[in-house]
DNA sequence: TGTACATCAGTGAACGCGCGTTCACTGATGTAC
DNA sequence: TGTACATCAGTGAACGCGCGTTCACTGATGTAC
């Protein structure tokens, strides 16, 4: 049964969009193409006509949401406390790609690898700008060692089997950026 | 062919070798069972005699493992130069397990998770201990804040397709902790 | 504008493959005498 | 200490199952007149 041209499109958007939420829940390896089409309302068999392949599905999702990923534009403050939130812990479908998909996409392909780079990339240029500091450098080391910390403390706090011990990374490693930032605005 | 039981307990710990470095460098998914007997030596037919299955063999061998990774005592600063170098990013299979292991923990049974916190809690208090700082609290925050910071830039420098940028990644880090760390010796 | 036909997006059964796991067997080890 | 036998760690063929992928088919869409 073929459908519109406007259809087509909107399926494949919505199939990067269940792709997107799926590998940022489970993890690449974890997701079956049967499980991203159904999620997308439609049937395992028509994926081919969309994508070459997982490993190309896997690549398309990685700039499709990286892409929608734009940090916010209330100041760096506001966001180092939405990203260190038990909300932004528990809810990693919706959360952060870098946080849930870094660590698995070294093993993929390239061009899913590339749009990781390119991610990270606009990240700290993005978080460069929110910075205190005198100089381009400076507010470009600021953003590289907090985004580190921000992705670090998540990814741990997402490990952790003891709530307690989550919380205090998320809280600790929130105060002990906020400090770094705040204490060497001339740096 | 039976063997003697010193031999079997060897072979037992040849096996969590051998997966502990397997799974640092591809991730539990994606090692076989019959990959971890055959990089220990034998076959896959006596795995069961071992573990009662694969996600045990997880459990064991991250308990294991982060057994075995004691931060040395030379001091937070070599540590730190150590832990964010080329070496440790390209080296993963013989690095530090929390940050090839941490993410894809998510999904594990409880008692791989528990490894994971309890490991944690073994590094956050080793790493408390090097720091300077007043008082115990300020200690703790210091080494929870910079291993958040430590682990991301590690698994961000290995996701990162560009070795220029990945470089970066460690180089700056490396340069905001110390700066974090030696600029506040008293908080 | 309406009709006739070619196109092709989506369906669902089927495929080959590799995985975790099982099991009958082997032969060296450990033990009872 | 030496011998006879029971034990059991390891082997390798075989199993089901679920995965990514293929393909003949369907029927609504898009187009030519």
């Amino acid at each position: 049964m073929r459908v519109s041209r406007e259809q087509m499109a909107e399926n494949r958007r919505r199939i990067l969009d269940a792709a997107g939420r799926l590998f940022r829940e489970k993890g690449f390896d974890a997701v079956t193409v049967t499980e991203v089409m159904n999620a997308a309302g439609l049937t395992h068999g028509g994926f081919y006509g969309h994508f070459a392949s997982k490993d190309e599905l896997i690549a398309q999702t990685m700039a499709h949401v990286l892409a929608a990923s734009v940090a916010e534009g209330d100041g760096f403050g506001v966001l180092l406390d939405a990203y260190l939130s038990t909300r932004h812990r528990d809810r990693a479908a919706e959360g952060c790609p870098t946080a849930g998909l870094a660590a698995d996409i070294r093993h993929q392909i390239p061009a899913a690898r590339a749009a990781m780079a390119e991610g990270y990339r606009a990240q700290i240029d993005r978080l460069g700008a929110m910075m205190p500091g005198a100089t381009p450098q400076a507010r470009r080391r600021a953003a590289i060692g907090s985004w580190s910390a921000m992705v670090g403390a998540v990814i741990l706090a997402r490990a952790i089997d003891d709530p307690a011990l989550s919380d205090e990374v998320l809280a600790e490693t929130r105060a002990w950026i906020g400090a770094a930032i705040g204490r060497s605005p001339g740096e």
